[in-house]
DNA sequence: CACGATTTGGACTGCCTAGTCCAGCATAGT
DNA sequence: ACTATGCTGGACTAGGCAGTCCAAATCGTG
């Protein structure tokens, strides 16, 4: 007999990950939510009950609609150093999108949050732990063809892990530069299993410099 | 014939740069700033004129205090992968002090301004030149005796310059995954350039998970 | 058609923010 | 010791914040 209501959770999400995504936690306040969501105050703390579930939300919306697409191809059983290099090719990619200077959420998050709110900090260790995980397991799958040792796979994964922080900082302030550091890294992966012709990496990868360099 | 001031700017900056190291730009009250310098209101705006401006001073005093003497060896002349090797073996010795959880003050405040403050944009993608020129100086140093290509010197300062900024990040949620990253990344610039005896790293620096993987 | 549970809008609270301002204090030079 | 200069403390302003609360609108059901 009650009035239902007339939206989703699941929309919820979806439109709050974008101001979060654009402004992180704390600068989005919640007058941003109710303007993006189109709902009142009342209706978003009696979904959510607080910002911050609100953000939960939308960060594991964030991680269903964007982060998996991405990783799993590197988390596939028959993933090889091609999907690594994969992975950072498709960053490189999007990185020319206009918006990309938003940079990733769950990366803006962990820099917003890990350490300074301790409820956050298993989130983005087990991010990390994830992306590491995926890399170390592409790189093994073309150990037999590489002679790569599982030193050198841990070594080389967890370089590629700090690696991905690190170009989705860049891309917020230089999105050419990161998209650049994308495609070497990946050149960089494609030379550490090299092709049947060729040991050098595809020509025309070098950088080109957004602005003045130092 | 007027009073004179208590205290120099200089020593403010010092102050100044522990709060702003510890909680952020936005999470910095100017009461923190009165607590920490023992000035008031006052006398920190008369000195100032912005909370911004003391932040810009506690930022060039860091530069100054902690980024000059890590990267200065890495630039110098005579430099070569050793530096950079010496580098990132240097960040995993300091990530041992309790106190490494805060993370780099320059690197968190490109997380936390990079693209949002567009007057901060110019800072953080100096810094980014600045790290990258100096790894590529670097390897430059070894490429005699490495037969490293132009190229491939690029893709890895680029490499190793998103990687630093990546454990930076890592070390506020797990301070000992980032030692161990660093060492690894120490580990592989060695291999890139390897020592008269023996091609493989060093022994006993592979991974130690802190908490649980995955 | 009327009931009544649930959702909804918006006013409100209490707290925190950066920055301003002025009266009074401390001191260097006379 | 006096005075003038400019530093210093703390009250104050205006605005933004997360979260609360209640009256009123809404709609499925009996």
């Amino acid at each position: 007999m009650p009035r239902r209501r007339s939206y989703t959770d699941a929309d919820l999400a979806v439109a709050a990950k974008q101001v979060f995504w654009e402004r992180g936690y704390e600068g989005t306040a919640v007058d941003d939510l109710q303007e993006v969501t189109g709902l009142s105050r009342s209706s978003l703390y009696l979904a959510f009950g607080t910002k911050r579930a609100v953000f939960d939300a939308a960060l594991g919306e964030y991680v269903m609609s964007f982060i998996e697409p991405r990783i799993g191809p590197v988390e596939a059983p028959t993933a090889g150093p091609r999907e690594a290099a994969a992975f950072f090719r498709g960053l490189a990619q999007y990185f020319r999108r206009p918006d990309a200077d938003r940079g990733c959420l769950m990366i803006n998050s962990i820099a917003e949050l890990a350490g300074r709110d301790p409820s956050f900090s298993p989130v983005a260790e087990s991010f990390t732990n994830r992306l590491r995980a995926a890399f170390s397991h592409a790189l093994e799958g073309g150990a037999a063809a590489t002679g790569m040792t599982r030193k050198q796979i841990a070594r080389r994964a967890d370089m590629l892990t700090a690696s991905t922080l690190g170009v989705w900082l860049t891309v917020r302030s230089d999105a050419a530069g990161a998209a650049s550091t994308c495609r070497a890294i990946a050149d960089e992966i494609t030379a550490w299993s090299p092709s049947p012709q060729g040991s050098e990496a595809s020509p025309g990868t070098s950088r080109k410099p957004s602005r003045r360099e130092r």
